[in-house]
DNA sequence: TAGATTGTTAATCGATTAACAATC
DNA sequence: TAGATTGTTAATCGATTAACAATC
C-alpha cells in the first residue's frame, strides 16, 4: 500500500526546505555556506543538515564547506526537478482549479496535461487553455497519454474509484487532497493533502491549554471522590 | 518561534485520522471497537492507538473496547472542534478562493470573517457573501473584530510582513500556504501547507530508484580509478 | 602549516511496538 | 467465572545530536 522510500521520509520531506534555502543564497550571490551557518538559518542542527546531505553523497569540502550553486544543482537533482512530469487534475471545482492555475508548478517541470469533472456546466471550459474533459473518458485518455502524477481534488466519496482507475492505467504517484486514505499497489506513490486534518491541528493546539486543565481538573475529581 | 505542544506533534497529526475514521464507524452504525480491529482498519498498531489515545485520558474498557459515540465525542472536543473560530484569508487569488468556498469548515465551526488582497479588482467582490476587503485596512479590521486564524494564501515575498501584522493584532495561529517559513512570537500557532514541498516529495520519489542507480554507478566509477 | 569544516561513527533521545497485569 | 481487551510499563527501533578523526 504505497511505495517505499530507501532514504527516510523524514529526510526526504526536509529536501525541498534546502532547496529553497539554497535558492535564496544563490539568488543573493553566496557563494559558499557552511553546515553550521546554514543551521543558523534554517533552525536546525548542523549534523541534521550534513547527515542528511551524507544520505545522497559527500558535496562538501572539509574546511570550506559547501559551494551553494552546486548543492542547490545536487538538490535539485535529487528532487527529480531536472525531470518533466506529465500530469492531470480530477475534480475541476475551485481548489482544482486553483492548482490548476499554479504556473510556478510548470516551471519546475510538472506539466499538466488536461484536467476532467463529471459535471457538464465545467466541461468544455479550459484554465489557462487546457480543457476539462469528461471524467467519462479518463481511462481512454490515460492509455493514450502518458500521465506520471494524478492529482485528486474530488470529493471523499468517489476518491478511491477514480485511484483506480488512475492506477489501473499508468499512472504512477497520486498527489491527493480528498479527504481519504486510498488503496494503491505498492509501486504507486500517494502524496496526501489532507486540508482539513491539518487545519485540527490548529484547533486541537489553540485548545490545547484549555484541554489540559480539564483533563487535570478531572483527575482530581476522581481522586477525591 | 512557534508554540511547543504537550502532546508529541507526531500523536496529534494522528488524531484528525481517528476522528475521520470513528465518524465513519458512527455512520455505519457501529456501536464499539477494540483497538485491534480498528488498527486492522487503518493500518497502524493496537499499540499506537491504545498510547495515542492514553495521552488524554482512559476512553476504553477493559474487555470491551472503545465505545464508538464516545470516543468520536472525546476526540472532536480533543482537537477542539467542539469551539468556534473566526478566521480571515489573506490573498484571494485562486487558492485563498477555493479556501473561501470551503463550506465544510463552515460546518467544523471555523468562520471565514473577511477575506483580504491588494488587487483593486477583487476588492469588494464576494465569496459566498463574505467581502474581499482592501489589505490596507487589515490591521484595523483585526483589532475591531476578534480572529484566531489567519489563512496566508499570498506570495512569498509579503508573507513576513503580513504575519507581521497578524501576530501584532491579536491573531493566535496562522494557516501559512505561502512557500516561506515565517517568524513569530512564542505563542503563536504556525502551520504551514507547503503545496510545492509536497509535489516535490513525489518528484522525488518518482526519481529515486533512478537517482540511487547514478549514485551508485559513479561510486563505482570512483572506485575503479 | 594552522584553522576550519566536512563525513562518519558513537551516544542520546524520542517514538513505536511488545508484553502483560489489571479489570471489565 | 472465563475471555477479552484495556492501560501502562518495558523493550525495541529509528531519528537526531554530539564528537572527532580525516582532510581540505
Amino acid at each position: 500500500m504505497g511505495k517505499a522510500t530507501r532514504v527516510s521520509m523524514a529526510v526526504v520531506r526536509r529536501l525541498p526546505r534546502y532547496h529553497r534555502y539554497l535558492g535564496e543564497l544563490l539568488k543573493n550571490d553566496v557563494r559558499r555556506i557552511s553546515s553550521r551557518e546554514l543551521s543558523e538559518r534554517m533552525g536546525v542542527t548542523a549534523s541534521q543538515i550534513r547527515q542528511d546531505l551524507n544520505c545522497f553523497g559527500g558535496f562538501g569540502q572539509q574546511g570550506y564547506g559547501y559551494n551553494v550553486e552546486e548543492l542547490y544543482s545536487a538538490i535539485t537533482k535529487i528532487l527529480g526537478l531536472d525531470k518533466s512530469y506529465n500530469s492531470i487534475i480530477v475534480g475541476a471545482g475551485n481548489l482544482g482549479q486553483a492548482i490548476a492555475g499554479y504556473t510556478n508548478f510548470e516551471k519546475s517541470g510538472f506539466t499538466l496535461k488536461a484536467l476532467f469533472d463529471k459535471n457538464p456546466k465545467l466541461i468544455g471550459l479550459r484554465i489557462r487553455d487546457i480543457e476539462i474533459l469528461d471524467v467519462d473518458i479518463l481511462a481512454d485518455f490515460l492509455n493514450e497519454n502518458k500521465i506520471d502524477i494524478g492529482i485528486l481534488c474530488i470529493p471523499r466519496s468517489s476518491a478511491q474509484q477514480i485511484a483506480d482507475i488512475l492506477t489501473h492505467n499508468g499512472v504512477r504517484a497520486i498527489w491527493n487532497f480528498s479527504v481519504t486514505d486510498l488503496n494503491v499497489p505498492d509501486n504507486v506513490i500517494v502524496e496526501n493533502v489532507h486540508l482539513s486534518d491539518s487545519l485540527y491541528t490548529i484547533s486541537y493546539r489553540l485548545n490545547e491549554d484549555e484541554l489540559f486543565k480539564t483533563i487535570e481538573k478531572d483527575k482530581q475529581k476522581a481522586f477525591n471522590s
